[in-house]
DNA sequence: TTTAATTCCAAGTAAAATGATTGGAATTCA
DNA sequence: TGAATTCCAATCATTTTACTTGGAATTAAA
């Protein structure tokens, strides 16, 4: 019941941009340093993000990549979807697309996978990268040692 | 993000012992049978749940299992623990024993992972085999044909 | 115009986890 | 005594995970 670290490096990947937010395009390198990230692994994540338009990517010396939305206009679920697929804790409950089990009318168990995955789904539909950002600095403002981590 | 099979079966076998709780003891074969789930397989993870107590066994003919304690006192967390290990959707937010980050003072997306985690455990905690067998009896009622699943 | 920095792309790969299967010993009821 | 069952230990094929490798294409800066 865990995320893979797709979902896990990609959130760190994007709360990292958005930290970043408006200072022009960071390079891949940057990020995979400060999340201690294998840059080459991160890169098929990355590459993954920007065909579903959530970041932006400028190519040559001196690109990188943006988000391509405001952090408040982009969710956790927005990250985690697109890197881990459609979320649920079994197949029968899947989002978007469920294999439908030919007892799903009848399955108990089943009502108990559903109210995991809308517990789950709650959760990271309702925080953006700006409430990460935010998190941020109220933690930096605490004095703790921080680097965008 | 997915339960294995452990904690899916296991609650289905589970579940299965709740709608017989009082009939003497459940030989596995049957209920492998009913979940439609290898049977041999089964086995291992009703091992598991038997060393942690919440299922007893009765050897030899006209053996098999029956729930510890009542149903209602049996919950969905207990089950999926036992058999899946502590949950979080991420090593650092683990439940009993988290592999602390040297960071987690100020890791912004650790906070992610730990709302994550809580709303998985309130689910889990608050269902109890109780109540799936309750639900078992509501669908029941309705008419909808019904084998136990 | 060259060079260095970067994104982009496609394969390959080692290790771990998953979901079993296989085979048989021990126990107990009929 | 035999059939039914739990108990136990090992093995195994497949899939997934988490990368690595190697290089082509693009672009800013020297």
């Amino acid at each position: 019941m865990k995320l893979s670290t797709k979902g896990r490096y990609g959130l760190k990947a994007m709360y990292d941009l958005a930290i970043h937010f408006g200072d022009g395009p960071i390079a891949l390198k940057n990020i995979a340093e400060r999340q201690r990230i294998s840059d080459h692994y991160l890169e098929q994540l990355v590459a993954t993000l920007r065909k579903a338009g959530l970041v932006k990517s400028v190519r040559g010396a001196q690109g990188g990549y943006m988000l391509a939305n405001e952090p408040k206009d982009i969710t956790v679920g927005d990250i985690i979807r697109t890197l881990e697929g459609p979320l649920g804790p079994s197949e029968c409950v899947l989002e978007d697309d469920p294999t439908m089990c030919h007892n799903a009318d009848c399955c108990v168990t089943r009502i108990v996978w559903e109210k995991i995955r809308i517990s789950i789904s709650d959760v990271i539909d309702s925080i953006t990268l700006q409430d990460m950002v935010d998190d941020y600095y109220k933690i930096k403002n605490k004095g703790n040692y921080m680097y965008y981590i």
